[in-house]
DNA sequence: CGAGTTTGACCTGCGC
DNA sequence: GCGCAGGTCAAACTCG
């Protein structure tokens, strides 16, 4: 404004005018001037408006938020307080597991199921850790997540909820191993005893990724070192064993075997929780195996699910976890209950009708991502531990839901699945069956978060790519990421026209997993579509020599 | 030379 | 108790 004062004004030119003091060329120099001038008051009012739009916009969305979210929290103290215990195999686990602080924990928390600590070593930090997060309380907690959450920057309060993740991943953050004091040598399961046997049997609870992948390993943001490997019976292919390396003593370990059914898919399983900050992009994969592990820990996975869901009118499909994967998971033990996030099943046709579809043509920002869906299922006889979240992928279809049941097959194993990426045909009106979705179940919601947040940031670009729309066409190093960039380009002109819908999905987000890291904070480099890359370490040798072969 | 990988030995749990 | 299999260790090796 200041700048525009100093500026002459109409009247001034026309006394310079009268004055005969300049020229023609002045002349028409003053009047093209004039003329900038009122083209940048008309500008600058529309400016204005479309500001005082936007607030009134934000506004109401915070409203609405902040209306959301006490909806979701009170369903879910509702539904912990009234959770019953769900069946005598698993007692141990309701008994652990269930109570309403533990499932608030499991939406807030990264953990990958391993919570509590025996450690000496570490009970003095964690005793701090969550005295930090519990000083934080539930009113300022909530007032940052709202500040946090909608502050329109992906920047802003991205440092506030790495420390808040920090601290509530290092507040349930497992020990370092047990070290045997006589022979020096970690000595994990033996350190257990009989009072805490059965919490530690959840506390081994493991996340499996299974993943079509060409390239010799999965690139999912953190640094790993190998430290063993072995050929495991039934599989020719040798297991890798690596351990974290972003942060000495990082108790967290993954295995890396290939699948001996068919040697395109990759099965990563991790172990652990991390015991430090994620790097950024490390943050979609840990976020996405905690609500896995989150998912099969509270127990939704079991039985509880299938009961549950189906009573809320929540159909899922169904499978049968034993025919389905001859490739199950590496291990299943029963020391380690492991959920699946299977990214590797075919696309599927449309079915007739959804009664839970998500219609994305809401968010018309999300639909250069691919499309998703979310398929639970659970089976109700358990003969192990096993839980499957399947995700394979569609691109630009424009469509998450939760299928509908379209088979009744006997299940034989203890297995759920997620599955992201079946399209689904539009279904109008889907405002109230989103909310009953959202709210029947907070496992459901702590996913279906997970699962949005993850294709919310799976544009490829970099952090800022909601709102820039630049950096679309990074990282198109696997034909995964290259046909999910197209997809970005394609529609990278859509970009900045759905920010109301692309709060809306962070809302839900948000909302399901209030110490998560929100989409608006993810970059997308970290997520399962870009993840999988070439890396020069952690290379499974068999791969090496197949690659010194081929060359 | 340091960081990461390889690989054989060793430890532990589990089933018979 | 024994053997098997999964998991880990650590010395040797490789690579940049």
């Amino acid at each position: 404004m200041e700048v525009l004062k100093k500026l002459p004004t109409s009247d001034s030119i026309v006394q310079d005018e009268v004055a005969g003091s300049a020229g023609d060329g002045r002349i028409q120099e003053s009047r093209k001037v004039s003329h900038e001038l009122e083209s940048a008051n008309v500008e600058m009012r529309e400016m204005k408006e479309e500001n005082e739009k936007l607030k009134v916009m934000l506004e109401h969305i915070e409203s609405d938020y902040k209306s959301l979210r006490l909806r979701f929290l009170n369903k879910v103290q509702q539904k912990s307080s009234a959770k019953p215990v769900r069946d005598n195999k698993n007692d141990h686990l309701s008994a652990e597991f269930l109570t309403s602080s533990d499932q608030e924990r499991e939406f807030v928390s990264l953990s990958l199921g391993r919570r509590g600590s025996n450690s000496p070593s570490n009970s003095i930090d964690n005793k701090e850790e969550k005295t930090k997060f519990i000083s934080l309380g539930a009113k300022e907690d909530d007032e940052e997540l709202t500040n946090v959450d909608l502050t329109l920057g992906p920047d802003v309060g991205l440092a506030k909820q790495n420390s808040i993740i920090s601290s509530l991943e290092n507040s349930s953050s497992e020990e370092a191993p047990a070290m045997n004091k006589v022979t020096g040598k970690r000595s994990l399961l033996s350190g257990d005893t009989d009072d805490n046997g059965q919490q530690n049997l959840a506390k081994r609870a493991r996340v499996c990724v299974r993943a079509r992948c060409d390239t010799l390993t999965m690139n999912d943001g953190c640094q790993w070192r190998k430290y063993g490997q072995k050929v495991a019976k039934g599989n020719p292919c040798p297991r890798a064993y690596y351990r974290c390396t972003v942060a000495p003593g990082c108790p967290v370990r993954r295995q890396v075997q290939r699948c001996v059914d068919d040697m395109s898919i990759l099965i990563t399983t991790y172990e652990g929780t991390h015991n430090h900050p994620l790097p950024l992009t490390a943050t979609a994969m840990a976020s996405t195996t905690a609500a896995a592990a989150s998912m099969l820990l509270s127990g939704s996975s079991t039985s509880g699910l299938d009961t549950e869901m189906i009573k809320n009118g929540m159909n899922f499909k169904l499978y049968d976890n034993n025919s389905r994967f001859t490739n199950k998971p590496t291990v299943v033990s029963p020391l380690h209950p492991t959920v699946t996030l299977d990214l590797t099943a075919p696309p599927m046709p449309k079915p007739s009708s959804s009664p839970y579809s998500f219609n994305f043509d809401k968010f018309p920002s999300l639909q250069r991502f691919p499309s998703t869906s979310l398929n639970f299922s659970a089976s109700s006889s358990s003969s192990d531990s096993t839980s499957t979240i399947n995700i394979p992928t569609i691109w630009g279809s424009g469509y998450a839901s939760c299928s509908p049941v379209t088979d009744n097959k006997v299940h034989t194993g203890r297995s759920s699945f997620l599955n992201i990426g079946k399209p689904l045909p539009q279904n109008p009106s889907l405002t109230e069956t989103l909310t009953k979705a959202l709210t029947s179940d907070p496992s459901f919601q702590s996913v279906i978060a997970q699962a949005i947040s993850t294709m919310v940031g799976s544009g490829n670009g970099d952090q800022h790519f909601a709102w820039t729309g630049r950096n679309l066409l990074q990282n198109s190093s696997t034909s995964n990421s290259l046909s999910i960039n197209q997809q970005a380009a394609a529609d990278s002109n859509n970009i900045n026209k759905g920010s109301e819908a692309y709060f809306s999905s962070l809302l839900m987000s948000n909302m399901a997993n209030p110490g998560m890291l929100s989409p608006l904070n993810l970059p997308s480099s970290q997520l399962p579509f870009t993840m999988f890359t070439t890396s020069s370490s952690s290379t499974p040798s068999f791969l090496n020599e197949e690659k010194k072969r081929l060359l």
